[in-house]
DNA sequence: TAGGCCATCTGGTCCT
DNA sequence: AGGACCAGATGGCCTA
């Protein structure tokens, strides 16, 4: 049920089983009935202990049918909450970019934050630099086009008529307009450097401050499932690996780095 | 087989 | 009092 349900994963230790709050649903009574047993048993001995003290007077005047309902319905809170959570992660994990599919192994749940910790991060720092660009066109065209050659793109292709694309812009046409090409994670070199794809904008990375970590490699639990990261032409992993160091500042890289 | 990840149970604590 | 939240313990499944 919960997050491992659908997925691909193989695991089945999270029966896919709707569980109500009767007190004797199947999953409560039979399928972890050897394992509530030796639990209830230790538990119930705490329970007598706590009952010969007096200071649980008002559960101990419980039958033990109404003590083991009250701890069944207890359990099942419980595991609603934990499958809500579970539900809440795989929302979460739907708008990451990260490579979904019956064939690609889920992110953990850690890795699932981590992950969007720095999407985060870099989407931020990817608005900052938006905002500067747009500023810069609207507040001071000559300025742009005498700082046009730093970008590449910009000075060669850009029609006088139309405002040039910023590379940022490109990237998110090429992610939004083309399919995403799943490329293995850290085991080629840099594609961005070595061999640009046809619509990503040369140095894409350099320019919104993204560098590659290779301090975090054996650190960071995001690289354990390193197989399953996409790259998306023109964009930047936001794997901790790849996460965004802002060129103004280190602070930011900082952050993403120490949880 | 060890280690990672996970689901579940459980008791304690805090809040309403 | 009841429920939510949390952390520890436990055991199962999977992968390298």
């Amino acid at each position: 049920m919960d997050s491992d349900a659908g997925s691909s994963c193989s695991r089945s230790s999270s029966p896919d089983i709707v569980v109500d709050d009767s007190a004797g649903s199947f999953f409560s009574n039979k399928m972890f009935h050897p394992y509530l047993q030796d639990h209830r048993e230790a538990s119930k001995g705490r329970m007598e202990q706590l009952d010969a003290g007096g200071k649980m007077k008002g559960r101990s005047e419980l039958s033990k049918e109404e003590m083991q309902d009250l701890r069944l319905k207890v359990n099942s809170r419980e595991r609603k909450r934990m499958h809500d959570l579970n539900q809440a992660m795989d929302g979460l994990r739907e708008v990451m970019p990260y490579a979904q599919g019956p064939s690609v192994r889920k992110l953990s749940k850690i890795s699932t934050l981590l992950l969007a910790r720095n999407y985060i991060l870099m989407l931020s720092s990817s608005l900052e630099e938006m905002k500067k660009l747009v500023g810069d066109v609207y507040g001071g065209n000559a300025a742009v086009q005498a700082r046009a050659p730093a970008h590449p793109t910009m000075a060669s292709t850009a029609p006088a008529t139309h405002l040039p694309l910023h590379p940022l812009a490109q990237s998110l046409h090429s992610l939004v307009g083309s399919t995403p090409s799943p490329l293995q994670h850290h085991s080629s070199p840099a594609p961005t450097a070595a061999a640009p794809a046809p619509h990503s904008p040369p140095h894409s990375n350099s320019f919104l401050g993204f560098h590659p970590s290779v301090q975090g490699l054996l650190k960071d639990p995001l690289h354990v499932n390193h197989h399953s990261f996409r790259h998306f032409p023109g964009m930047p992993c936001p794997c901790s690996l790849c996460q965004p160091l802002p060129t103004t500042t280190s602070t930011l890289h900082n952050l993403a780095l120490n949880k």
